[in-house]
DNA sequence: AATGAATGAGGGTTCATTCAT
DNA sequence: CATGAATGAACCCTCATTCAT
């Protein structure tokens, strides 16, 4: 897509650092989902990138950097759509939750290059602690920001039998879940499914707040 | 299956050669809970197991087809325990759900070892057809066996808004999440708070059949 | 000079895990004389010893240990044809010095394989304390030894002027000095050239027991 | 040598170069005493040097020829000192001979760095036809100077027995083997020793023009 | 059936060299 | 002149697989 009207020979590029770091991180992306985390080499990822052999270890210090690096970009980008629900003022708080539920089966989110990505980390997530911590600092971020919102619901609609952590775990455990079944049976299960499956645990949950269609 | 119709010679090298394979194949899973699928290499799988290097090549073929059967191993035990739930005919259907939810977290299937082994492979599904189609046979069994519970517990209980199939797409789905969240955060997610999470979801989806303390 | 009536394909032999072992040793010898110690590559040390590439690290744990076991060898067996002088018994004080003279001076000794690999490992000595420790320990043995014979010597001459440990200092410095130039400039200096300059070194330093010809 | 018959900004120019290239030798002297010859890279001789990596390549063709111009200076250096030794006609034969003796064991010459880039390179030099060259040469130039005065101060002397060739291949070799002392095992020998077991070889050699103190 | 020394393809990493700026 | 990001050959090392015993 971009227009390379330079010559093709070598690659001496202005790109920035970051961009140069970016540029790596979305070819590893596209190989683990492609060959496996543990199937992925660095003459694969430079390759994907269109880049040299030795640029990994000039940007990155190890192959190891790299995929921490990359799973935190992941991570990352999956919070700061995240937090902009959260943030959004202009909603509602069913509205923020119903808009969460969007985010997690939009396009960007359940690629399956990103799902892939998930899994092949969390795969390996027992052995590696580094893994484990990123995990576990994404899921601290959203269950935080997840169960403030229940609480509030549970006070707009007077559900007293609701335990917001409860429904917090529930609904985080709920789209891993889906997220797995999309990666491995994804013609067993289409995303629009998994969303009214998700929006049904929801529905059960605050069913003043929630209904087949959406938000009430 | 096998009808053992041979000489008691045979039927003792069968024996031997199939208690070998459990042997390596106990290794394994403990080494892939150990060291991660990817690290786990031929030389620790044979000593874990107390046994020569060549014998791996000697049972099973290569590598990859231990790692077949490890997988399948796995999604064996756990059928077999599953299966013995849904034949069990002294249970109703509703105690039948409640030994699930039970079995989903008893200590053999939640061992950090099971969980680890399980992610391993889902972790490398996508780019393994050979593990994604036995992880996918085993969801259909899984999916056939309580899709038909929950619907024979939907007429029982008159409930009319129940979609028996999202039932079991959102109940499988949540165990698999709360696994996740048992693998990575387990120290922020007791056994007994997911099984509290589990049964949560079945106490609103089937109020008149389950509540905090089980089956009602 | 080994017959090789086996079959040529592979190499299965049942030496020892030490005779391979030397065998490894040897051959990086070879090459670091050939090639010097930083030029010398696994490739290298392998095809010289007519093995395989993976081998060195089945015997020794990596290229380091067995470069650490090399000048180990070859310290070892210096120290072993050094020791058996010392030790023997039918020989007079002016004998054994004599026949040390005509040791540092054999063919074996001097040969220009041992001669680089001494100074190969020297030059890395100052950056690599493993080195310098296996030399600071020859170096000791040898010193020892030697100032031994050169108190003795004294005392039987009457050399009131002589400090045996600054002639030990001076014999073993000359020695390495003449090694050096053996190696720099084989032809300037002759391996009988050298050795007369040593044996007139203990000449002046006790004339009663060296002449030209050797002991007295 | 050379005339500066050249413009000024040629001149400046040629300065400039010439201290460029001497800044660059003298980066790469610290980093083979720091870091040994063989791990020493390009990297390193620039930031030690402060410049940038691709001055090298600019000012010398390739690291190669990095290493044997600072063989050659460091040759250089030594033999300006020396010959400043030799041709200084206020001294006696004795007194320069003696002169020499403190010139080899002054701190300039046996600082462990200068020390470790002559090992260093006599190390590698059985390998490499350049450096031996060198050191070669080098060599010529001290026993040339070294074997005339000696020749002049058995003259002087009437030592008859004295053979001025051996007894400079015999000092030469020593100061060699008495430096790789200082550098292998400088704790166990001091720079005043060293220079006590040199001159004792010339006074034993040269008894009436050397004791204890030096020069008679 | 069982062993484990030996093999060698393929992995990550290093670093001298190049060249657009 | 000077810079340093980029390159890629060549290094060391790992490990699934083989096979003589």
């Amino acid at each position: 897509m971009t227009t390379n009207n330079g010559s093709k020979k070598t690659m001496r590029s202005n790109m920035s650092g970051e961009a140069r770091k970016n540029q790596l991180i979305k070819a590893t992306i596209k190989c683990i989902a492609k060959k496996g985390l543990s199937s992925t080499t660095m003459v694969d990822v430079t390759s994907e990138a269109g880049l040299s052999l030795g640029i990994v270890n000039l940007h990155f210090k190890s192959k190891e950097k790299l995929l921490n690096e990359t799973l935190r970009y992941v991570s990352d980008e999956y919070r700061n759509g995240s937090n902009a629900i959260f943030s959004d003022d202009s909603k509602t708080v069913a509205e923020k939750v119903m808009a969460h539920v969007d985010y997690d089966f939009c396009k960007k989110n359940i690629s399956r290059n990103k799902l892939a990505v998930w899994f092949a980390f969390w795969g390996e997530a027992k052995s590696r602690p580094i893994y484990r911590d990123i995990c576990a600092k994404h899921d601290l971020f959203l269950s935080d920001n997840l169960t403030q919102l229940f609480t509030h619901l549970k006070s707009l609609g007077d559900y007293k039998q609701v335990n917001p952590e409860i429904v917090n775990m529930g609904y985080t455990a709920l789209i891993d879940g889906l997220w797995l079944d999309l990666l491995i049976t994804p013609n067993l299960l289409s995303v629009e499914t998994a969303r009214a499956v998700a929006l049904n645990y929801l529905m059960v949950q605050f069913p003043k707040h929630f209904q087949i269609n959406g938000v009430i």
